[in-house]
Formats: structure tokens, C-alpha cells, sequence
DNA sequence: ATGGTAGGCGTCCTA
């Protein structure tokens, strides 16, 4: 099963790129982030056209999330715990059937928690905890689990062309990191980081001319669990997508196989 | 060191 994840930046912006790369790398399973829409706005049609079923948890402009699925889905949550104040779209959780078992899979929108210090940054570390904490229950079960999207988290120097750029921003503070090797502490692996660890590879570009650069960042992670860990044959990321079209998101899909 | 672009239903905010 092909597993992937991508932050369109606006769904509506980026439909012709989407349905292209949809047909062109045919995953069972995609999460995407920052669709900016409700749920009623969602381009569903086109993309069950193409034979998946769309499961949305939407927001007026800004966030928002959603998972598009070829096998049958069960077990719809939207949301994370732990602070019913919390109105941002940034959490959706699903069970996939595939020919030999089901994975559990999340569709993740971090905050970006810039500009740092202050309370966005607060909000993206309060969030991250709230992630964590739910991770960890969700390893009780001992089933295959992926939990994938924009971390907006750099976890390295190795993933960032200039990772002296990054010292003053949200996505590159200890903090930050830290908090996302606390979910990997878990028990959770970053499957592009298992099978590609030499660093140098990016998932997003801003729109001030890094791409043309190569100026990027390795944002966009899938952690898996033990048992979703066991079943990982392959990881890549489709960099060609941001040059595929006139008008791409500012980052790439990225994505797994599964023995699933 | 700075500021550059993109998207959204609001004249700025978020990224």
C-alpha cells in the first residue's frame, strides 16, 4: 500500500497539479494539509472520479485537513485531545483496509508557530504535546500506525540547504525538536530518515526563489509505528512536483510503501 | 541584513 502526504497549500489552488500527480503516482492513501476550505467546499467529485473516497476536516482560510483513500475507510476522528478551545483544523485520523491488514493513518497540520518567541510558538509546542500524548495511547494497540504531515519541524542541519537561515525561526528552535524526537522516544520512526539518512533532501521551497535555489527544508514527515515500521519496503519524495506546474504548492508530496 | 511570493472572501492574516 502507497502511502503518501502532501500540504497542498489550498486544495482549490492546486486541483490540476493534484489530479495530475494523483494519476501520474497512483498512492491508496494520500493525507493532505492546509486545504483551506470547509468541508462543503472540497473538490470531492474530481477526486472520486479518480476512485477515492474523501474524508474532509475543513476551515474557513485557513488550515485544515483531509484523507483521500482507494480502500474502504472506517473509524473517522477529527481533532486532537486535550483542549476543547481549539477551533484550528489540524488533526484527522483513519483506519485503511488493505489486502493484508489495516493502518491506522493521520493527516497532520502542525502549527508553525512563528514568529518565535511568543504565543504562536507557544500554541505549536502546547499542540505538539497534545500530539504526543495521543501517540502514545495509540501504541497500546500494537497496530500499524502512520502519522504524517506538516510537522513544520527541521529536524536536523542536514535538512535545511542553509540551516544557519533557520536559527531564529519556530521551525528550527531545540524545542521544536525536541518535541518531535519525544514522539519518535515513543516508539515512532521517520520512515524517510530510516531508509534515506545521508540529509539533502527537501520537501519545501518558499516562494522567494529557493527553489530555483535548491534553498530547502525536510518538513513533511511520516512516523511510524513498530508494527507499521516492520512493513516499510520503500520512501521517496516527488520533488519533481514542484516543477511539474505553473502554479505548485510551496511543498512536495512524500510518501511510503507499506506490506499492507 | 533584508525582503522577496502565495492564497484567502475582506481592505490584512497566515505561511
Amino acid at each position: 500500500m502507497k502511502i503518501a502526504t502532501w500540504n497542498v497549500n489550498s486544495i482549490k489552488a492546486r486541483l490540476e497539479p493534484a489530479l495530475a500527480w494523483l494519476k501520474a503516482a497512483d498512492p491508496d492513501v494520500v493525507a493532505l494539509q492546509e486545504i483551506k476550505t470547509v468541508d462543503e467546499g472540497f473538490p470531492r467529485e474530481a477526486f472520486e472520479s479518480l476512485g477515492y473516497n474523501c474524508t474532509v476536516h475543513g476551515q474557513k482560510s485557513y488550515n485544515g485537513v483531509a484523507i483521500l483513500s482507494k480502500r474502504p475507510v472506517e473509524d473517522v476522528t477529527p481533532r486532537l485531545h486535550g483542549d476543547d478551545a481549539d477551533d484550528h483544523a489540524r488533526y484527522l485520523e483513519a483506519v485503511i483496509t488493505g489486502d493484508h491488514g489495516t493502518v491506522r493513518v493521520a493527516s497532520i497540520y502542525a502549527p508553525n508557530g512563528n514568529p518565535f518567541p511568543g504565543p504562536k510558538f507557544d500554541y505549536k509546542l502546547a499542540w505538539l504535546e497534545r500530539l504526543r500524548r495521543h501517540a502514545q495511547k495509540l501504541l497500546a494497540d500494537e497496530e500499524p500506525v502512520v502519522l504524517m504531515g506538516d510537522y513544520n519541524i527541521i529536524p536536523e542541519d542536514k535538512d535545511a540547504d542553509r540551516p544557519k537561515a533557520w536559527l531564529k525561526d519556530a521551525l528550527f528552535q531545540p524545542q521544536s525538536k525536541a518535541a518531535l524526537r519525544r514522539i519518535e522516544n515513543l516508539g515512532y520512526t521517520d520512515a524517510y530518515r530510516a531508509l534515506h539518512p545521508e540529509g539533502g533532501h527537501y520537501t519545501f521551497w518558499d516562494y522567494f526563489g529557493s527553489w530555483e535555489r535548491n534553498n530547502g527544508i525536510r518538513i513533511d514527515h511520516l512516523l511510524l509505528s513498530p508494527q507499521a515500521l516492520d512493513r516499510l519496503t520503500k520512501a521517496g519524495i516527488d520533488k519533481e512536483v514542484r516543477g511539474a506546474s505553473e502554479k505548485p504548492s510551496d511543498h512536495v508530496p512524500v510518501w511510503v510503501e507499506l506490506s499492507i
